[in-house]
DNA sequence: TGTACATCAGTGAACGCGCGTTCACTGATGTAC
DNA sequence: TGTACATCAGTGAACGCGCGTTCACTGATGTAC
């Protein structure tokens, strides 16, 4: 690896949120990042000032994908809000499980900056775009008679809990061989569609 | 402290068991483990092969601390399923917001032995309880058209997500001051007592 | 009751390890003239 | 186009740290006779 590497932050960053993902947060060493990315140790200081700012970049880069997948995922679910509800909430299930190191960096405070403002506007724009979703749904009869912020608590507790306890392996040992598509399927029917108001 | 201490293993297990709640299983280290119970570093090694092992009966002993607080609440809640459904519920969130070590070991099963037959038993039989609490609840009209398992996993993802997000400080710094009480009060009412029927 | 001895349950020094961070250094690059 | 020089972005040695585990040791206890 040459001097002048070029582009060693992003792969420092990718570098690190890959092994996130791969461990956990708590299991990052900067050493072991640098390693990877073919570097010498004292390299990373270069371009973040220790090791909370790693990890605050990718908190904030986590973050980022979510509401990218979110997106995504609701362009094309059309017009209906209950159908977008749907979607946004299969997809936040399997986002999580497919990227565990996102959700469990942003759940471990104490590891990077959560006040960072790059990290908070990032984690504030998927909080309000979950918060719209469901919002939308409920002018459409979802729960209508609930309080929009329990409701809310409500639906993005079971979506987070589920693919916590999947990845804790909590279920799959348990439960026989479970299809995770057919659980979230079913999840989701309980949690949204069943309470659609006639 | 004195040779021959009489009651090191329950010291022991007792100070891991608060280092855990207090910090996390996987900041836990046996030299603080010893050090706080006043002992030197290589004492645990007489009543705990590694730290694996300690964390196994730390991991079995938050098991069966989640199985006698259902246990108490299920006693106080009388007879109808739906009303034990509840407590259970209730219970359920609360213990694991009091005690976030336990829940948080259970899933983190890289760190001790799964597989140790009293932890296995104990995880076993909190699931039962859970598992046979639910379906008395079903029996009394709780969701009766969904499938028991899935209801199970949806309500044990409510449960367990709600206080993974309260842990993990996700909810209070943006809904404000939220009251927990009402708050488990409300997903409790969301996810159980409004999918009675008639 | 007294004594020799085995066993138990601690101590504390030592091992090797990986870590985050600092720092003097040097090779690579870009800019001024 | 060529050259002097400043700056940038790496290297790798060094620091001090806490860790898990091992081990020779020793003080305390209990048991056999």
């Amino acid at each position: 690896m040459a001097y002048h590497h070029g582009d060693l932050r992003r792969v420092l960053l990718e570098t690190a949120a890959q092994m996130v993902e791969a461990e956990g947060p708590a299991a990052l060493s900067l050493r072991a990042v640098a390693r990877r990315a073919g570097v010498s140790h004292g390299a990373p200081a270069r371009h973040f000032a220790d090791k909370a700012a790693l990890l605050t970049a990718v908190a904030t880069e986590g973050m980022r994908a979510y509401h990218g997948a979110l997106t995504d995922a609701l362009r094309q679910a059309g017009d209906s809000g209950l159908a977008r509800a749907r979607a946004a909430a299969v997809t936040y299930v399997r986002f999580t499980i497919e990227h565990p190191g996102a959700s469990r960096l942003a759940s471990h405070r104490e590891l990077f900056d959560a006040e960072d403002p790059a990290f908070a506007a990032a984690e504030q724009a998927v909080f309000e775009l979950v918060r719209s979703t469901v919002a939308a749904a409920q002018r459409e009869g979802l729960a209508g008679d609930v309080d929009p912020t329990a409701l809310l608590i409500a639906i993005w507790s079971t979506l987070h809990g589920l693919a916590m306890l999947w990845l804790g392996g909590r279920l799959d040992h348990r439960l026989g061989r479970l299809d995770l598509s057919t659980l979230i399927d079913q999840v989701v029917d309980f949690t949204i569609d069943s309470r659609v108001a006639g």
